[in-house]
DNA sequence: ACTGAAATTTAGCTTCAGCTAACATTATAA
DNA sequence: TTATAATGTTAGCTGAAGCTAAATTTCAGT
């Protein structure tokens, strides 16, 4: 099947929005590290970024980077919102992996429209977070702030759940997958040690994982209350 | 909502192969009426048939027209695939009205990959006709043949199903849709008049309605079995 | 404070899919 | 059969969104 390629599709504003929106933590986002995100060249950034001004998206300053505007904001989170709701559709109704949930969330978001976004809502119960645990922002633009933080931030003893793990990497997702460190299971922190960054946390049959710095930096948490509320 | 308009996407080389089936009867699509459908100007047509030609998809003989390859025809199935099961999806569970259905439809079946298709198919239940009661083509690509013909072209006293109202003229689907007159439901032929071309249906409840020529050309319909089966 | 490295921007080019206007071919109908 | 209408094609342009290479600005370490 698929002889025929569909074009890969080109980045839109949108995708530059997003992208803006998760590079600047409280700040402006850099043209590099959009670009790195975006898997283009800087330069094209450099041009996009005064396109987006223009359309009142962002404000930019030269050689500073760019920050959202209320109006890039506002678009943000709808996208955001879109692209939440896609996932928890594709994770618990077409049984999708966890691999490749975000992909395909990622073509569909562009796809779709505000109608579909507000249906689809309906259909699944208008959930306020995503199977990860991330908040989905509501149709009016308001995000719930954001409770997951990279594990390597956790406290020794806490309990905590995978929400999500930082994608780029195809290697580290099946190591993870392997030893059943995804999004849902949760862990116990034994030890952070700051000498390496290694994190030392105990799975829920009492397995331990020893994390060096950089899976500790990719895999992010949020903590478990013991009763769970609010999913 | 909605602040920044998406794109308005640039009919891709996928439509045009749709475009061909759908037009080419059983022969050549003419420039012409697949720039119509497209709204799109012939030039583009034009160009694109030598780029579709290039590409293996459909036969171009200049002045004269293109029709699809086997290539061709198996990725129009392949679209027509999607689109139909798409089509399922949003009408018998986001609830989308049947007027706005084809729209949505449109816009998603160039986002979705395959897979999603296929799962899409299994979440459905792997179903053989979309709710107009149209074949949708199996993953391998096979076509039942289409059962609905014009409502202009029915016997009289024969009892018949509405499949689909060509799209288009959004006040005929109004006034279509005032008298009941929508996909699935059934109708008696009471009389077709040569010379006028005017069609005269009897509703479910008993109601005559008389519908013109242009109408009877817009509406197709499938022969009623009085035992409904194969859906 | 200066200098080299890193990041950013500008200039100029490419491809895609569209367009209009001009030209060519085919079809119709007197 | 021949003129006119209809249809189809070509030429040349536009606007996105990308790219590379060159120029500019900022940053970081001596």
């Amino acid at each position: 099947m698929s002889e025929v390629p569909d074009v890969q599709p080109s980045v839109s504003v949108g995708d530059y929005v997003k992208a803006v929106w998760e590079t600047a933590g409280s700040g402006a986002a850099s043209t590099k590290d959009v670009a790195e995100r975006l898997s283009v060249s800087p330069a094209s950034v450099s041009n996009m970024f005064v396109r987006l001004q223009e359309m009142g998206l962002v404000r930019h300053e030269r050689y500073h980077g760019a920050s959202l505007t209320e109006r890039g904001r506002a678009e943000a989170m709808r996208l955001l919102r879109r692209h939440r709701l896609i996932e928890t559709f594709l994770l618990e109704h077409l049984g999708y992996s966890w691999q490749d949930v975000h992909r395909e969330a990622e073509r569909l978001e562009h796809a779709v429209s505000d109608d579909f976004t507000e249906r689809l809502a309906q259909y699944l119960g208008h959930p306020e977070h995503d199977p990860h645990g991330d908040p989905i922002p509501t149709a009016e633009g308001t995000l719930e702030p954001e409770q997951s933080k990279p594990l390597k931030d956790a406290r020794t003893g806490e309990r905590v759940r995978i929400s999500r793990v930082a994608q780029g990497d195809n290697a580290v997702l099946a190591y993870l997958g392997e030893r059943g460190l995804v999004p849902g299971s949760v862990l116990k922190v034994r030890e952070v040690r700051d000498v390496d960054g290694v994190v030392v946390v105990e799975d829920e049959s009492g397995e331990a994982h020893s994390l060096g710095e950089p899976l500790a930096r990719s895999i992010f948490v949020r903590a478990e209350q013991v009763s769970r509320t609010g999913r």
